[in-house]
DNA sequence: TATAGTGATGGGACCAGGTCCCATCACGGG
DNA sequence: CCCGTGATGGGACCTGGTCCCATCACTATA
């Protein structure tokens, strides 16, 4: 049933032929309506290929990402010179870049609608963002920053992700991700001397 | 099997049972080699009543603290004067007082290396971990802090908690948890102004 | 051309978490 | 003495998730 052949032996992109198909779905009935094995069929596949591909049933909307590493990195190219605050934004443009280029808007708004209607998906991504902010505490540390000013720093960085993150998605055009994460991290430091 | 009668029809404090047999087959053999099954005979009850008091498997360490209303409360009945961090201080008072009394120390600590050596676990806490924050942020709006000074000291106030969190638990004697996490509020408050 | 190896897949058995519904049984009130 | 109530027991049932083995097309090598 799955693969039409006559071209290549398996339709290439299993993971992300998965993905679609659950986003669909979850759109449509619901994250706790669908089951994986339903996920599966849309994309032509068997619930057996869906659990090679992916963990569990939450990891088909987070698989994709490695955003723990684009930030690691980011923060490590950032000038030897930087504070850390700088460190983040160098960070911040390099997710814009990488994993939130503008022609995944439309796709990032979606995947977040979606994870904000269901409990599950939010506890999972709740697990995610801890270990964004683990990646670039770690990080900061790596240049020699402080232990509690790394944390710090990360976990307003975090902060001010999560908000460009709602801002971008909200918009059907605009700035692109780098522009409004370094917005809101302005606006958060500036918070944070108000408290 | 489940109850002993000729005393009184039901052993009182079903929950704290499930929460103690839990505990300790979690430490014994680990979270993911326990069955609920196992929690409820363990506790002398049955799968049946495990999830008529807890909604799933994980929650059962997660279920009796309540602890979101006391951040709230504890913010609000800051002395109206009061600035967001030291309102965030009274409500870690608050907690130290209500959540986290001395007495607790050892169950806490022996809950908290259970969570943190199963991911599982580690989920649920990060999902309450923002329970709390946004529990803190709608508390301080409130007091009329602007929404993004509520958010910031809210984040800085869960990571002065969770840093407490793991001084006080890690040590047998000293402070109760209130000092701790005054100390680590302004550890917090001093590390931000060198971002 | 033949043969063996490789890798992504299909399929089914199996276990445990979680839901649902109904039976049970002791207690209190009429 | 009877009835309502509430916490419980018990079992059917679904789905997420694991495991193991079969399949099948492509590739390399002889």
């Amino acid at each position: 049933m799955p693969y039409t052949v006559l071209v290549a032996r398996w339709q290439p992109n299993a993971p992300e032929r998965l993905a679609v198909a659950a986003l669909e779905l979850f759109e449509e009935r619901g994250y706790e309506n669908t089951t994986v094995i339903e996920i599966a069929e849309r994309a032509g596949l068997t619930k057996s290929t869906f659990f090679r591909h992916f963990q569990d049933k939450r990891e088909v909307l987070f698989g994709g990402s490695a955003m723990a590493g684009v930030l690691a990195e980011g923060i490590a190219a950032a000038p030897a010179t930087a504070e850390p605050f700088e460190a983040v934004a160098h960070a911040l443009d390099a997710v814009g870049r990488e994993a939130f280029p503008p022609d995944r808007r439309a796709w990032v708004a979606r995947r977040r609608a979606v994870i904000a209607a269901n409990p599950e998906l939010r506890e999972r991504e709740a697990l995610k963002g801890l270990g964004l902010t683990a990646s670039m505490t770690d990080a900061l540390k790596r240049r020699g920053v402080p232990e509690l000013t790394s944390c710090v720093a990360a976990e307003l960085g975090a902060l001010a992700m999560k908000i460009a993150y709602e801002r971008w998605s909200e918009t059907t055009d605009g700035d692109d991700f780098g522009e409004v994460a370094r917005r809101a991290l302005r606006d958060v430091r500036a918070a944070s001397t108000l408290c």
